[in-house]
DNA sequence: TGTACATCAGTGAACGCGCGTTCACTGATGTAC
DNA sequence: TGTACATCAGTGAACGCGCGTTCACTGATGTAC
């Protein structure tokens, strides 16, 4: 009663906007990307298909929200999964990451294709953004590992990196966000994301299944393999 | 003159058929795999819609087609970079392999993503086939690769894997082509797979382009470690 | 060499489909006095 | 509390689109004698 009505009408929207992302991902879960069309949804909402361009101005705009809100509940994942565990353990942090990366996707297949597959049909993902964001906020979680767990550049592991390597305009984000950090170190972590990637996207994409029993075996004798090169003691078991 | 005629028209349905192929994938490279319609390459082609159906029966099978293809080919690339480098320099092999893989990734993403990325529109990929021949191929140089540079399996790389942790049929398969491999070198030929897929694929569905200048150069450093983490001498440099 | 027949690649028109997007409109909800 | 007006979410019909697939057909190519 208290509330300005204004408020009752935007909060109406919001939820409206909300269920309209939340059929769109039961659609994508269900029947994959190109599933997802505004006249389907708005079926299932007892809705005509214009109205949902009250919420969306076009349906690339529906489908970049997607991406966005599912890329921000892995990066969420990523930072709990790092936070549950004791600073002063990154093996475990780094055990509890990469599995977090892993069952995130393993729970999410059709998003997980959604923000690493292929772009939807005709669909430019935007420069900036929160999407960006929230790759941002992915990467900076296995910087934070790499930085806290393995700090020296002198490993065998390291190789020859410098700053210009970079994307300037990451390099430059990653500095400010971890001013100590080498060059070396900002590789390896890019590094460990496509040995996590890598063997996730296979099993995602239905490559692994033929030759694997439990492919989780094989990609957790990696990320130990991984902590291990990277000199951290193993010994603690992550809680993941 | 000698041939039979029947030969003559059997060549020319050969001919029409690579065509039809040739058409499709230059309509893949060029706007993407939602962009292979039946329609648009009998349009390029002088024909009708309907004269398609003589060679494939219906559209998935020329996806088929043309994921096989191109599967072979990258097979190809794969064998021919491994024959290049000499047997005893189990190094300069991994390397040239490794870098083929990125490398014809990087000269046929489209066709990259038809084989690793999203089945496309509705498309069901086949049990068995040209296909899966096309993944053993891989699969195999990979596992000579190992195999002949990295026998021991008690190298700390090593996890404890045993052959019931395989496909029984993957299992049966590379223990008829090299009787000699331990299981936890199929483990680690499978982990290389996944080590050069993750850059690649993240590489070719623009999620390093920010971050790197020249993802090259990350994915090099990567592949010189694991020669140098399987033992492998890295002196020789390969020719890819 | 010549003729009667069989094969079969390609035609062209039609089928039904679902899609994104636009637009003039209605009617409930909220606002100002 | 009551009235006149403004907002704006949602309607419903229409637009044009390209698609995969089917089918009765034509006409050239090849075959058998």
């Amino acid at each position: 009663m208290g509330r300005p009505p204004t408020r009752r009408r935007d909060r109406l929207r919001a939820e409206t906007s909300a269920e309209i992302k939340a059929i769109a991902l039961d659609h994508l879960t269900a029947k994959g990307p190109e599933a997802v069309s505004l006249r389907g949804i708005a079926r299932d909402m007892g809705m005509t298909a214009g109205a949902i361009y009250s919420y969306f101005d076009t349906r690339d705009d529906l489908i970049t929200a997607l991406i966005s809100d599912s890329y921000a509940s892995l990066a969420d994942e990523m930072e709990a999964a790092c936070t549950r565990n004791p600073e002063d353990d990154p093996a475990a942090r780094v055990l509890a990451v990469t599995t977090a990366y892993r069952e995130w996707a393993i729970t999410h297949p059709e998003e997980f294709r959604l923000i690493y597959g292929d772009p939807v049909s005709g669909y430019e993902p935007p420069e900036s953004g929160p999407v960006r964001d929230a790759e941002d906020r992915a990467c900076a979680v296995l910087l934070r590992l790499v930085a806290s767990g393995w700090p020296m550049p002198e490993h065998p592991l390291a190789q020859p990196f410098d700053w210009p390597d970079f994307g300037s305009g990451y390099a430059e984000r990653v500095r400010e966000l971890f001013p100590e950090l080498e060059p070396a170190t900002v590789a390896l972590a890019l590094r460990m994301w496509g040995r996590m990637h890598g063997q996730v996207a296979l099993e995602i994409y239905g490559h692994l299944g033929t030759q694997l029993k439990d492919p989780a075996k094989l990609y957790r004798a990696e990320m130990l393999d991984l902590t291990r090169t990277l000199g951290m003691s193993a010994m603690s078991s992550a809680s993941a």
